[in-house]
DNA sequence: CTTTGATTCTATAGGGCTATAGAATCCTTG
DNA sequence: CAAGGATTCTATAGCCCTATAGAATCAAAG
């Protein structure tokens, strides 16, 4: 009973998420319409509600559910002893991989979750930063054993990681013929090196 | 007469446009109603209507207003003949002070643009991607004279260079403490000399 | 003071949207 | 097949929104 009727249920909620994702991604939360969602999943306007309590709700459970997976592989790279340069890489190679994976989930996160009240937002806002907290500490250890220059602002750097890629996550959700390995390698490659000749 | 009457009505369309973006910033295009368009400008709603056609075109005129200037100053920058180094910190420079000087309607643009019908994207699209293109060549004349590494990628980097630039945007329109020009040198400063060792 | 054009107001048509309530249908299980 | 819960449907209340039309007000010029 209760086995055979939740995986039917559990199912359609995910596929509900995923249409409430790509109807949010396309036309932004204030831009969807339920009835959008709903056509996607082929049912009723009416009948989301089955699924969702409201607009707003199905809002926070695609935001939650676009940063959870991102947020969580991050530790797992903080927990392998490896070289800062492979694990940076480890870094770009799961953040853009995110959103090809999850595109729409991931879009709605970073572009949409400012529309969310304040209470909806603190959960959000915890798993984040925390994404952003392990990174900088990524960077500081490598500081410290001397991988990288003694003068780095790591707070500064760790934002800029991020901020690169959402960029770059943003073009690859609106273009499927880019190479996220190949992305990933080359902006691993460039915060390491920078752009400068070695020998100048 | 028209000396008069222009400057006022002029003065007017420009605290209109200011109104739109702020209100547009905030809440998005969809989000954002005429009525609160209105009230920042202390009229009524339907008085808007003196001063845009419609929504949409509060929403292009936005857009063209926010990218503007910000567009511009990239020619400046080209014409110079400078070291790259302190022409990526103009650009750089360039780019976050247009975020803080029309800090709503960068935004607007930024993250509404893709709200505008094919039509009306083609004239902002010739703009945006003008900058995109003048950046690159600046990187690629840099590799030409030996200032830069020969195997950069000028296309991805000028990508990065500008996803950067939004992003720390993005990060100045809601924090007024941050110093646009600190944040400049350090990321130009990353982006020439990347984050490993020197003598590693 | 009067005229004339510029600017703003009021009022509203017409539409779309969210959320709810209750009926209908489906599907499983006994 | 019959019962009962799960799922979807229909219908609608009630709200807010954009855009327009025509009246009212303001401000400069004669």
């Amino acid at each position: 009973m209760a086995d055979s009727k939740q995986p039917r249920y559990d199912q359609k909620k995910r596929a509900a998420l995923e249409a409430a994702a790509a109807v949010f991604a396309e036309h932004g939360y204030h831009g969807a319409s339920t009835t959008a969602i709903a056509e996607r999943l082929g049912i009723k306007q009416g009948s989301l509600y089955y699924y969702f309590k409201s607009k707003q709700q199905a809002l926070e459970e695609v935001c939650a559910y676009g940063i959870e997976d991102y947020a969580s592989r991050i530790d797992g790279i903080a927990a392998m002893a490896l070289p800062f340069a492979v694990r940076l890489l480890a870094v770009f190679q799961s953040h853009l991989s995110a959103f090809r994976e999850r595109r729409d989930a991931m879009k709605v996160y970073t572009d949409e979750r400012l529309y969310l009240p304040e209470s909806a937002r603190t959960e959000l806002h915890a798993r984040g930063s925390g994404y952003r907290k392990t990174l900088e500490a990524l960077f500081a250890r490598a500081v410290e054993k001397g991988e990288l220059r003694a003068d780095l602002n790591c707070h500064f750097a760790a934002l800029t990681v991020i901020g690169i890629g959402n960029a770059w996550g943003d073009l690859i959700v609106r273009d499927d013929s880019l190479d996220t390995t190949v992305l990933a390698q080359q902006c691993a490659d460039l915060i390491l090196r920078g752009v400068v000749q070695a020998n100048a």
